[in-house]
DNA sequence: GCGGTTTACGATGAACGTAACAATA
DNA sequence: TATTGTTACGTTCATCGTAAACCGC
């Protein structure tokens, strides 16, 4: 007879509500009108005889007992949707799912991710962000993403990791340029050249910077672009000898535009994994995570 | 979304059906029609796209699928039972609880127990069956009632076993009988008079005749009544010496129309325990079944 | 025919969306 | 004033119960 006291919309208004933080987005998340919302909450609230959270200041805030129920409530919306995943209908899963990727895995593979996912959840609407790692990291944790594709080091903790292998990073240069650079380098024979690397912050370039201290040469002719793409097209016009992870250039090498240079250095592989939280997620997010792995092999 | 797919008096039906084995049943136990359930059932398996159970022959046959979800729907609604509990409106619990207790407990704090039961959920429907051990013990297994106190030994497994302690036997006369047994007797001192005990197939009654074996004393004078109630009536009435669990004649006792008898033989006392299935239970299940200890302990 | 579920259909009631309102910053 | 949640109200849609049909023994 529970089912006369409680329903699932109500108990999943409360989880969106509290995700996102205002009735109107919950509203809409969920596809109705905010009233509607406000009606569902009213509801529970009525029912239960508690009240689950204070509205003041264009703000809610749960109460003691709103927390505890919204955790049970989560459990509850997992377990359903574990339902229509043993009736092998993942197209009942209607929801959004907020992606976060860095440049290079936009670069590459992220359309055989994106395509692999509508296929697994066809009524998944996946909304894009591209930025860098550390933001992505950020936005994880402030609930503004539920699953990011993002490269180590990882800022914040994720109760949900997977990892996606190692992207190891190679020397390329223009055919005109790469001339002159036959045979085993080292980082002073690049430097007549400018040396073209992606963003400050990344890992690669504190350690190229680390690596150039190390041997007492100057960094005055490093050029740190923050946008992948247009590093790999100034390789590619010759403005200088550039690191990039390999995964990036496979086209321009296999077309000749670029050509790899042997040097004695490179940085550690770019570490990549996509991150969740697991005590927020549902069920097909970890799912999604795992199709990345896939994704990212090729 | 999944609110829009699924909801839980579609789950309930489930549940229930499953449990009670036909439609109808389910019906009347949730309170509302057969045709009803029909259309919660019928609706689930149309939004899944499954046949959740096999109908025909007059009985209800749950598929692979079904079984599975019905799993996932029994922990859903005991989430949900939780939420309830959270919000501490125990009130809300409305359900029945089918509860079976031995004959002694039926005589002594059984009352005690339902008015707690009552106190803590008001809107429980206690459906109450008074039985022998074994009788109960078989009605748990084939799910005929949700929570039995009873006697050891027990012959089937349950995954929720409460103890609620040991009942001693003591020897009781009338007054007139006492009389000519003043001091510590022996079983055989006895025998001039009938000994009274309660049903063959109890524990006491075999540890009595196995005692009396060892001491090649004859039987036939022993008389064991099926009603507890009875006996302690036939005791009363001097018809003999009698057997009893002390807590089935503490008022006799105290008014004196019984008097202990010091005998040097005691079967080992009554072990009674509050059993129920966990894996079936719903969450005030085990909470009731705490209940009894409280009550068994006066 | 009896015990059971499904189908059909009209009535009730719950949930919904629009619009107006109140409160907060 | 812009943003947020609530209240009010008419509509729509889902659920419910009755009655009849159906199916297997």
């Amino acid at each position: 007879m529970i089912g006369n006291v409680l329903n699932i919309k109500q108990l999943e208004a409360l989880v969106w509500v509290a995700e996102l933080g205002s009735f109107r987005k919950a509203a809409s998340h969920l596809g109705t009108t905010q009233p509607n919302i406000s009606s569902r909450i009213g509801g529970l609230e009525k029912t239960l005889g508690v009240v689950l959270m204070q509205r003041d200041a264009g703000s809610v805030q749960l109460t003691h007992e709103g927390g505890e129920i919204l955790g049970v409530a989560r459990n509850i919306l997992r377990e359903a949707e574990r339902i229509v995943q043993i009736a092998d209908r993942p197209d009942l899963v209607v929801d959004r799912l907020r992606l976060g990727v860095t440049e290079l895995v936009a670069c590459t593979w992220l359309h055989a991710y994106l395509r692999s996912i509508k296929a697994a959840y066809p009524a998944l609407n996946v909304e894009l962000t591209v930025d860098l790692s550390r933001h992505l990291d950020s936005e994880l944790r402030a609930n503004q993403l539920d699953l990011v594709i993002q490269s180590a080091p990882f800022a914040t903790p994720a109760s949900g990791v997977i990892e996606l292998g190692h992207f190891p990073y190679i020397w390329v240069a223009a055919p005109r340029l790469a001339e002159g650079l036959v045979g085993e380098k080292t980082l002073s024979d690049l430097l007549p050249h400018s040396v073209l690397t992606h963003a400050r912050h990344t890992q690669a370039y504190v350690e190229l910077v680390e690596h150039a201290e190390e041997q007492s040469l100057s960094t005055t002719r490093f050029v740190a672009s923050n946008s992948l793409a247009s590093c790999v097209q100034m390789a590619a016009d010759g403005m200088g000898v550039t690191l990039l992870p390999r995964a990036l250039v496979e086209k321009q090498l296999a077309d000749q535009s670029l050509v790899e240079i042997d040097v004695n250095w490179t940085p550690s592989p770019l570490r990549f994994a996509a991150r969740y939280q697991t005590e927020k997620a549902a069920l097909y997010l970890s799912h999604c995570a795992t199709l990345a792995a896939a994704a990212a092999k090729g």
